[in-house]
RNA sequence: GGGCCAGUCGUCUAGCAUGGUUAGGACAUCGCCCUUACACGGCGAAGGUCGCGGGUUCAAAUCCUGUCUGGCCCA
């Protein structure tokens, strides 16, 4: 029996991890092998969008937690797929480039423009790629992926191309959410509200043949040129004698006409309520329902347009005080009130969206609602209540989903057009096409015959490529055997603000090309928070980079961390220090592996009541973990086996078999017992603890037992009568009585005492007895 | 206006579906202690009328009801 402990340092050092992940990579990451007969498990990663600001501490606890999905699989027997992808489309890294770079996407050309943005990403995806190794996520780097990549790209265009021949694609004019400052056009998904102060400024209408006047309030007074109707409520009896009757719209002059609609709610502002093209979604429907024709007060740009007169090219902000002066100045302003107003904002830019008709095309989505719903509640979500997330946006959609995009960082919309027909033409899916660059791959138009074309301007909304992951990584169309085993994927793990994007968008997108669910699993996890509860921003100025974090005190410490406060699906505070206050617990296991690497391991023995009595708890333990690794519940293992170990383990078990372990005067039976079980205990604890801090068990599991990784484990299964817990407070309770009286009698713990042993705690006696150098009378 | 979730020591939380324990733990605070794995430790102390009001019950953090606050989502 060697005397010394086998891990040389006095406590864990986290410094140990680089050269842990050096042996990792030589020895390979952990592959997936589609051969393999055990059972497949697949995880579609949501790939990350390297933005430009210091990657979010809550973001890198979301990877460690999604890796812990990966490492439960592994340790569960599973085959494991876990890819790792960037996702590099879309508005982001435009706005980023044009800050950075200072140029405008009106005035770069569009090459140049897409060379920058994708010089600009290289740079923050080698910082993201660099943090996610350092946190030991298992995934495949060798064959990371990128959602700009030719590949991707033109796996989406085949996606679209499909979805048109199936008929789900149309191109309308209608009113649509535009932001002003990115130029485009966006989808409801994308639309976020603030509560805003406004102005609520009420205007007098004149009667048309008539004296009267007719108050109106709005909170839109440069729409005024766009009314076409006002509307009062059907059963408001002050405005009753006005049914029917016309107006003249003030500083414009147009008549129009008053009409009862439930849709005017009597007690906000006077009550009487203008219609314009378009002020709100309650205009869209409005103008709809009416048959109305629509003016459109406000441009692409931002800006009024030429049906606003005199206030042609002005802002909105400039429009609006301009008229309110004017309307002042005539007399036809009664007043004005601030009220503070729902503003539905880009959620990109944050700026106040418009409704502005353009033509785009839609992916038809509102004729499938209801098999969504279907679908929605096929899915296992985790935690179960955050379906409801999906259903309630499920049940909101009202319109269907305008895909194109006046951007250029962006798959492109692969379609030309016949220059003298106009008619659309598709390219056979399966190569990446750019129309506004390459010639057409047609001879001629199929139509007239024609043989010159224009290629398409527009990109796709980045979630129509972000919203077929799954299709992507299970190589649909590519590689069927692969895709047979890999489809549906198992898990989807995303955070919650993402659920109408990214994952409706892609229960929908997945739907219509294969007509099933995605995946059996989704996994919603919260945001980090500041340590104050609020949610980081860069306005705020409370975001917190994890990379020294991680260099302090390493990725397991962080890890553990992330997995001890973040309940699942709740949103979890960051707070440094106490990720410092978790990260001890390490610096506890690794003293008791200390400890415990003391002494020989030894393969059988016969158990006395203290082994058993330890063993019942380490099964206890060993079940809840089970459980809550089977729901991917990290919270669960990571609070547990601390409880275990700090309160139970260490304090009372290791301490009662100190001497026998030790060997004084206890027989080489006895002592044995207390080897096995002081080894058993340890290696359960290291592998329930491994898809937490994989470092740290893997260390202590290697130096310890030698050979193979731990992460090539699957979680031992102790099955030991538990009934025995039920003494474990009584042991507490004893040992604490002792410890309390030496101390008031001022004797130190090593001197003896005379205190008599309770009679339930007599199949410990032996261990007890030398434990707190009991003497009994 | 509707939906979902949460509200337990300064902080994070366990307990709540199957009511009954001095409401448990951790971090932080304070005191004492180097006991051959650990001072990144040990022991101990202090700290909570379990958001608030009603109700059910012999008994409620736990069940019912109302209400307030916060977060998110939808209109």
């Amino acid at each position: 029996m060697s005397s010394s402990p086998r891990l040389a340092e006095k406590s864990w050092n986290p410094s140990l991890e680089e050269q842990i992940r050096r042996r990792w990579t030589i020895k390979g990451t952990p592959g997936f092998n589609i051969m393999s007969n055990r059972k497949k498990f697949v995880i579609d990663t949501p790939p990350p969008y390297p933005s430009g600001r210091p990657w979010h501490i809550g973001a890198a606890a979301h990877y460690s937690q999604i890796d812990m999905i990966a490492r439960t699989a592994r340790m569960t027997g599973h085959e494991v797929y876990f890819p790792i992808g960037i996702d590099r489309n879309g508005l982001p890294v435009e706005i980023y480039a044009e800050k950075k770079y200072n140029i405008s996407i009106r005035t770069t050309p569009r090459e140049q423009f897409i060379s920058t943005c994708s010089a600009a990403l290289d740079d923050l995806e080698a910082e993201m790629v660099e943090i996610m190794k350092m946190m030991g996520l298992s995934g495949d780097f060798e064959r990371y992926y990128r959602t700009d990549s030719e590949d991707y790209r033109s796996f989406t265009q085949a996606t679209f191309i499909e979805l048109w021949k199936q008929g789900r694609i149309y191109e309308a004019t209608r009113p649509n959410n535009y932001c002003s400052k990115c130029n485009t056009t966006i989808a409801d998904a994308e639309v976020g509200y603030e509560e805003q102060k406004t102005q609520l400024v009420y205007i007098k209408f004149k009667l048309v043949d008539r004296k009267e006047e007719l108050v109106v309030a709005t909170t839109r007074p440069e729409l005024l040129c766009s009314c076409k109707v006002v509307i009062v409520h059907p059963t408001d009896e002050r405005f009753i004698p006005f049914h029917g009757a016309h107006v003249f719209v003030p500083l414009f002059g147009g008549e129009v006409k008053i009409l009862p609609h439930p849709t005017a709610k009597p007690d906000f502002g006077s009550g009487a309520v203008m219609i314009c093209s378009y002020g709100d979604y309650t205009d869209v429907i409005l103008f709809r329902e009416l048959g109305l024709q629509e003016a459109i007060a406000v441009g692409k740009n931002g800006k009024m347009s030429e049906i606003a007169g005199a206030y042609q090219g002005l802002t909105l902000r400039e429009a609006r005080s301009k008229i309110i002066n004017d309307l002042q100045r005539q007399n036809l302003l009664v007043k004005t009130e601030e009220i503070v107003h729902r503003t539905p904002i880009c959620e990109r830019s944050h700026t106040p969206i418009e409704i502005i008709p353009m033509q785009e095309y839609y992916l038809k989505q509102v004729e499938l609602t209801d098999e969504l719903k279907t679908i929605a509640k096929q899915i296992i979500f985790h935690p179960e209540e955050h379906r409801q997330i999906l259903l309630n946006w499920l049940g909101s959609v009202t319109l269907d989903w305008p895909i194109t995009r006046r951007r250029y960082y962006g798959t492109e919309v692969p379609i030309w057009y016949c220059l003298s027909c106009g008619q659309a033409h598709l390219p056979e899916p399966g190569k990446y096409y750019r129309p506004w660059r390459d010639p057409p791959p047609f001879d001629k138009c199929n139509q007239c015959g024609n043989t010159e074309f224009a290629g398409e301007q527009r990109t796709f909304d980045t979630w129509m490529d972000s919203s077929i992951s799954p299709l992507y990584i299970a190589k649909r169309g590519r590689d069927s055997s692969f895709f047979s085993q890999a489809y549906p994927i198992s898990i989807r793990p995303q955070a919650k603000d993402i659920v109408r994007t990214w994952l409706y968008y892609t229960i929908l997108r997945c739907y219509q090309l294969t007509g099933i669910a995605p995946f059996q699993h989704a996994w919603i996890m919260g945001y980090g928070v500041d340590e104050k509860g609020r949610r980081m921003s860069k306005s705020i100025g409370n975001v917190i980079d994890p990379q020294p974090i991680l260099k302090k005190y390493g990725a397991d410490a962080f890890r553990l961390w992330a997995a001890s406060e973040a309940i699942l699906g709740s949103d979890f505070r960051c707070s440094e220090e106490r990720i410092v206050g978790i990260g001890k617990f390490l610096s506890k296991v690794w003293n008791l592996a200390r400890f415990i690497s003391i002494f020989p391991v030894v393969t059988t023995a016969t158990l006395s009541s203290s082994d058993q009595w330890i063993l019942a708890e380490l099964s206890a333990v060993s079940n809840a973990c089970r459980k809550g690794y089977d729901e991917f519940n990290f919270f669960i293992p990571a609070n547990r086996i601390r409880e275990f170990v700090w309160n139970i383990f260490a304090p009372h078990y290791s301490e009662m078999v100190k001497s026998r372990a030790y060997g004084t005067d206890f027989s080489r039976e006895e002592q044995e017992a207390a080897w096995y079980t002081l080894h058993t205990t340890l290696k359960t604890i290291l592998l329930f603890l491994a898809p937490i801090t994989p470092f740290f068990s893997d260390y202590i599991w290697t130096s310890l037992y030698g050979g193979e990784t731990i992460h090539n484990e699957t979680f031992s299964n102790l099955q030991w009568p538990e009934e025995m817990t039920e003494l474990t407070p009584r042991i507490a309770e004893f040992t604490s009585h002792i410890w309390n009286t030496k101390k008031t009698r001022g004797l130190s713990l090593k001197d003896p005492i005379e205190i008599a042993l309770p009679e339930d705690l007599q199949p410990f006696g032996k261990d007890l007895v030398a434990m707190h150098k009991l003497v009994q009378s």
